[in-house]
RNA sequence: GGCCUCAUAGUAUAACGGUUAGUACAUCGGGUUUUCAUCCCGACAAUAGGAGUUCGACUCUCCUUGAGGUCACCA
């Protein structure tokens, strides 16, 4: 039998770096064999619906590569995919229940419940609806909300990653099946959709953990295998012990996107939060993932999200781009990273900025604080060569006079190429007995007014021989 | 409070019941003709506590502690 798995987010607002994991999972361990995964809206909420947010969502799962199967867009056989638009499914399975016995329509207040609960609080007693049952029950109708009967006894049952299982009667509760206003609830209409769409694998937090008897109850009330159930632990927030959550400042996935964080980077961190694969790799690319990846070292314990390591990761892939799929591939990557400058110069240049930068960025967005003096002349500061380290012992006469030996060096040479270059200041060096830290430091510092940039003889190449030393000249006159 | 889950360095993790408890990030040092970064080398740093089983426990059992989840007409 294939696999088949689904995410199954509610349209409530964007996906966040706390819940993108059960996307993830699902994906690989579907994608390993034949199987698919399943796009479900689950809109059943009308008063928490955010408009836009489904598309936010696909979003989300189509940068990050973790297409569907089946789903929104792209249909399938097994649809419609919003829960909203299944009711008279969820409906036809209501009255088997009925039918059978198992499930009534309760006239009960709210209130009248509310008053249930806390007489239950006061006698410190654990609440059971269930020990509430209204006696005489209406005809199911809209307006009147349907509830399961239950029949309190043991269940066990294997989590993929929690291992065996086991509740007693004491959890087993008369929950709500459709609401008052006909819409299912989560705790009926998921498994009703699992069932008809062929799921195998219910990937979801460990929140769901508790409400498992009673979905055991209701799969084996409706006559229905259960799917193998995976519990994914929680991810916490940098601080504290709490899930990360949007409360808790949790970015949106696409955010990252935003900040130049690459999908390979972002897919990789967040799979291997939790997960491992016995080895000591740390870099995998999704196909190496979806070959890798297994239920059973799922970690059960929560893990805490580490941005830093994120960030270290984005780094090694952005070098990793470059290195193995070229500059190219890489530079295609940059719209919309640069700086607002460089926005008149040619493709070709910004990719000679990126060639000798790229190994110095943790994200893309990097690019708009570390190459503006690519593009145009930087303010003259003059208290930067001053109080710089490695300056300190030069007169400013004597800058001025290194940057003179410099213009003419430079002036005077054949071929402005990196190598070149790098011969020229190699005799610079051994003409003026300067140490590297002096020399260079003051040339970069001139030509860049940056606190730090790539090798100066490739800096030089790339600004080009007028450039450079139209700056270097003009900060011989000032200084 | 009832029920449930979890527990190795700051973080993420590795370790058939037998290792000097490994690796990565972070941190701190050092190296590569300037800076920042890359890359390389090194250092710091952990089995929550207590019983038990065993020749031997990170690993199995129990208790304690700590953390989390769940007890909705939300998912």
């Amino acid at each position: 039998m294939n696999i088949v798995t689904r995410f199954a987010p509610s349209p409530t607002g964007y996906i966040h770096i706390g819940n993108v994991r059960s996307a993830i999972y699902p994906y690989l361990l579907a994608h390993q064999s034949e199987g698919e995964m399943i796009l479900r809206i689950e809109d059943t909420d009308r008063a928490r619906y955010v408009e836009g947010a489904t598309e936010l969502i696909e979003d989300t799962l189509e940068w990050l590569g973790l297409n569907w199967d089946e789903g929104p867009i792209v249909g399938g056989p097994n649809g419609p995919y919003f829960q909203s638009e299944r009711k008279d499914i969820y409906h036809a399975w209501a009255r088997k229940l009925i039918a059978s016995g198992r499930a009534y329509a309760d006239p009960t207040t709210p209130e009248e419940i509310a008053k249930y609960r806390e007489e239950c609080n006061k006698a410190k007693t654990p609440f059971l609806y269930r020990n509430y049952r209204p006696e005489n029950t209406p005809e199911w109708e809209p307006g009147i909300p349907l509830r399961f009967k239950t029949e309190p006894k043991e269940y066990s049952w294997h989590d993929e990653v929690m291992g065996d299982m086991h509740a007693g009667p004491e959890v087993l509760d008369d929950i709500i099946l459709i609401k008052k206003d006909g819409y299912p609830t989560y705790n009926f209409a998921h498994i009703v959709d699992d069932a008809e769409m062929g799921v195998t694998h219910v990937m979801r937090g460990v929140e769901y953990l508790s409400s498992t008897p009673n979905y055991l109850a209701l799969y084996e009330a409706l006559g229905l295998e259960h799917p193998k159930f995976v519990s994914l632990p929680h991810i916490l927030a940098p601080n504290g012990n709490k899930k990360l959550g949007k409360r808790d400042g949790a970015k949106s996935v696409t955010e990252y996107r935003d900040d130049g964080v690459l999908a390979e980077a972002m897919l990789n961190y967040l799979a291997c939060l939790g997960w491992n694969d016995g080895t000591e790799q740390e870099i995998y690319t999704k196909s190496e993932l979806i070959q890798k990846f297994s239920l059973d070292r799922i970690q059960s314990s929560g893990a805490r999200y580490d941005e830093t390591k994120l960030l270290w990761l984005n780094g090694q892939w952005i070098r990793k781009i470059f290195t193995e799929q070229g500059a190219d591939a890489l530079y295609a990557r940059t719209d919309g990273f640069w700086p607002d400058i460089a926005a008149s110069a040619t493709d070709k240049y910004k990719l000679q900025v990126l060639s000798i930068i790229y190994d110095r960025l943790k994200t893309l967005s990097d690019l708009r604080d570390m190459t503006a003096y690519f593009f145009s002349d930087p303010r003259l500061d003059l208290d930067m060569l001053i109080n710089n380290k490695y300056l300190k012992k030069l007169s400013e006469s004597e800058m001025e006079g290194l940057l003179k030996l410099t213009i003419a060096k430079l002036t005077d040479l054949e071929s402005w190429d990196a190598d070149s270059i790098q011969n020229a200041l190699n005799e610079l060096l051994a003409d003026t007995g300067k140490k590297p830290a002096e020399l260079f430091s003051l040339i970069r510092i001139a030509v860049s007014f940056a606190p730090f940039s790539p090798a100066l003889h490739l800096t030089l190449s790339i600004l080009g021989r007028d450039t450079s030393l139209a700056r270097l000249n003009t900060v011989a006159r000032n200084i």
